[in-house]
DNA sequence: ATGTCCCAGTCTCTGGGA
């Protein structure tokens, strides 16, 4: 079994990209995240024509998180139990005049559904924009929460597996110029104990092991030609429990998705699983 | 390199987010 990971920037707008990836790659699950689209608006049709179901989880304009799976899909959750997200709400934005500015309304960043025998995790974590603003502790406080409904609601026994764009570099190895990024998000100490944390309730990275060379990105700023300087970032990962770990043959990153018309600024990760 | 790409709304341009 193929399960894999994109951050697509708009599914609306990466659609032929993410139909013809199907085609090359055959990944039984894909976890999507910045699908930008209403569930409404869902292209359920193309994936099924492709022979995917498709579970979404959106609110509009920004973020947006979905699975397709050809091995089925149930019991899927959304916003991890919490209820409906503000509809059309931005990308973390609550201005100061707003209600709710100390903290982040609930955003369309999370869904799961159990796909092949394994509970499957779509996430979206919040950029965080700048150190000691509002927005970076809601990406800490959505880090809490992802933990807690892990520790409330499973198991580390279970057949787990959470992939999308984390928005953390959990390495130095991880970025291109970890110099430049000092005292910036993705890389600071709080941002990388909040994975610790997924780390020590039972979740491995199944990537790392398999590609353990410096420069393997799967983000790269679409300005200024750094991807095609190799400018990027490691932060979309495919984290597992033990059981699901052990049966992990391979793991890969597809560059060639990044590259060509109109692509999407993150790369597709995928491992594939024996059984 | 303030470099590109996405979105909605003010709609053939602008502004916000990443």
């Amino acid at each position: 079994m193929r399960i894999a990971t994109w951050n697509v920037n708009s599914l609306k707008a990466r659609l032929d990209r993410v139909e013809e990836w199907l085609m090359i790659a055959g990944p039984d699950v894909l976890l999507m995240q910045e699908t930008k689209l209403s569930d409404e608006a869902a292209p359920v049709m193309p994936f099924a024509m492709a022979g995917y179901e498709l579970a979404h989880h959106g609110q509009g304009r920004w973020n947006g998180v979905a699975i397709a799976s050809r091995v089925g899909i149930a019991d899927v959750v959304t916003n991890f139990g919490d209820g409906p997200v503000v509809a059309s709400a931005g990308g973390g934005s609550t201005t100061a005049d707003e209600p709710g500015a100390e903290g982040l309304g609930p955003e369309a960043r999370m869904i799961s559904a159990r796909c092949g025998g394994i509970r499957v995790v779509s996430i979206y974590a919040p950029n965080g924009r700048a150190l000691n603003t509002p927005f970076y502790d809601g990406k800490l406080a959505w880090y809490e929460r992802l933990s807690r409904w892990l520790e409330e609601t499973q198991h580390p026994a279970d057949q787990i597996l959470i992939g999308g764009d984390f928005n953390v570099a959990p390495d130095d190895l991880d970025v291109y110029d970890p110099q430049a990024y000092v005292g910036a998000t993705h890389v600071s100490a709080a941002e990388r104990a909040a994975l610790a944390r997924l780390r020590e309730w039972g979740l491995v990275d199944v990537v790392r092991p398999f590609h353990p060379e410096p420069g393997f990105y799967t983000w790269w700023d679409y300005r200024a030609g750094n991807f095609h300087k190799n400018l990027g970032m490691r932060i979309d990962h495919l984290y597992a429990s033990r059981s699901v770990a052990e049966r992990v043959t391979a793991a890969e990153r597809d560059r060639d998705a990044r590259k060509g018309k109109l692509p999407s600024d993150h790369a597709p990760l995928y491992v594939d699983l024996a059984g």
